[in-house]
DNA sequence: GTCTATAGCCGGATAGAC
DNA sequence: GTCTATCCGGCTATAGAC
């Protein structure tokens, strides 16, 4: 594919420093851009087909290498699909990064800045809804990762609105519980149904008016 | 399974009332209680499985049958897959049924009603939720048909929060449009949230509370 | 209406040459 | 590190006997 080929040719570019004939690193410096190509064509196979549909073969198409290669590089599909989660997540938690101390009045300036980003980027939000529907579904390679993941980040949201609730920015009688709890469900909610029907929804003027409505006035 | 084999007793259990040698309806029960058995158990199989790795020859299996003769029944895979969404849909429509002209004030309470009752049938909750997310992936079959109900339902609460809003029910500053996108969409989100993590979320409590936050106090 | 048999394809994983 | 070759299994769908 055209995308991939552009990856892989951009992992390329960052690699030989060291001009050594016969350095040690050599191999390794491969191994990691050939690692990266592979990372970046299974987020494009497993957002296009899930992760049940998505298979090994496809990915190594798409890199320009043989299947039994990739398994070279990861022993098997679980740890591919795992690898590829905590490669995202490492981004995300960057972007995110709510401390409840600091800088408590731009938050939710940041998460509606991340929503639209993200729909400037629909294979991320799809990549997370498909494989978090999917992990719901029998001895999926990723239902423990969701598991952690939507109870850590619904814990972060609570600890931001209940600072938020201590500075007297939230309405009175809306509980940091609730409002992290249905925000965080309804933004990846919204999400979905903009994959769906890109049109009818609008994900970052819904979740600003979700927040207009949970916090004061003043604190959006 | 044992699952399997008591649905398709019980499908049996009300069958031949009329016990003629010759009867030329004969078969046609039979091809009924058949094709029931094959739809309860291609919900229980796509349920755990999703629609890509659900197979029918699983499907056939827990019926007791042949995959090919489950291919008797329904031509191909896909005609499977729409005629179960049929068959729920059919069931869904009677229960959420909101004519926006009578009984305005039973709404919300008929909704937090039909949210009680999905909690304790899950598999319809992960039925929806699963395929609703796998269909936007490539050449899905039921790409459109969840297209298709997803504008349509929410069309259907946009109507209604449009009449509630003129019956003065809506907090001020609330639009139907908002209402109906953000409940639909947070209504879909937590339901996933819970089937991944059960004891973290109450359904019917977040959306008891955010019926609480868009409506007068007296709507609900 | 249901079965057996089979075609034809695609999947994950391994062995071993280079 | 990458390849070719191969094993073994699962899948959808069809053909044809009963």
């Amino acid at each position: 594919m055209v995308d991939g080929d552009s990856r892989q040719a951009t992992a390329l570019a960052d690699a030989p420093s060291t001009g050594r004939a016969t350095g040690t690193r050599g191999p390794y410096k491969k191994s990691a851009r050939t690692r990266a190509a592979i990372l970046a064509a299974a987020t494009e196979v497993f957002v296009e087909q899930g992760s049940r549909a998505g298979s090994m073969r496809e990915i190594a198409r798409r890199c320009g290498i043989d299947q039994s290669t990739v398994l070279h590089h990861f022993p098997n599909k679980p740890a591919l699909l795992l690898a590829l989660m905590h490669d995202r997540d490492t981004r995300a938690d960057e972007i995110i990064g709510m401390d409840p101390g600091e800088d408590v009045d731009g938050v939710p300036a940041a998460l509606l800045r991340l929503a639209r980003q993200n729909t400037q980027q629909p294979h991320i939000i799809a990549l997370y809804s498909v494989l978090a529907a999917e992990s719901v579904t029998e001895d999926h390679p990723l239902e423990e990762f969701f598991a952690e993941r939507t109870v850590r980040v619904r814990r972060a949201f609570e600890d931001w609105f209940t600072g938020a609730a201590e500075a007297g920015m939230v309405r009175e009688g809306v509980t940091p519980a609730f409002a992290a709890t249905a925000f965080f469900a309804l933004w990846e909610g919204v999400q979905l149904h903009w994959l769906i029907d890109r049109d009818g929804v609008d994900v970052v003027a819904v979740l600003e008016d979700f927040l207009r409505l949970i916090l004061r006035q003043d604190a959006i």
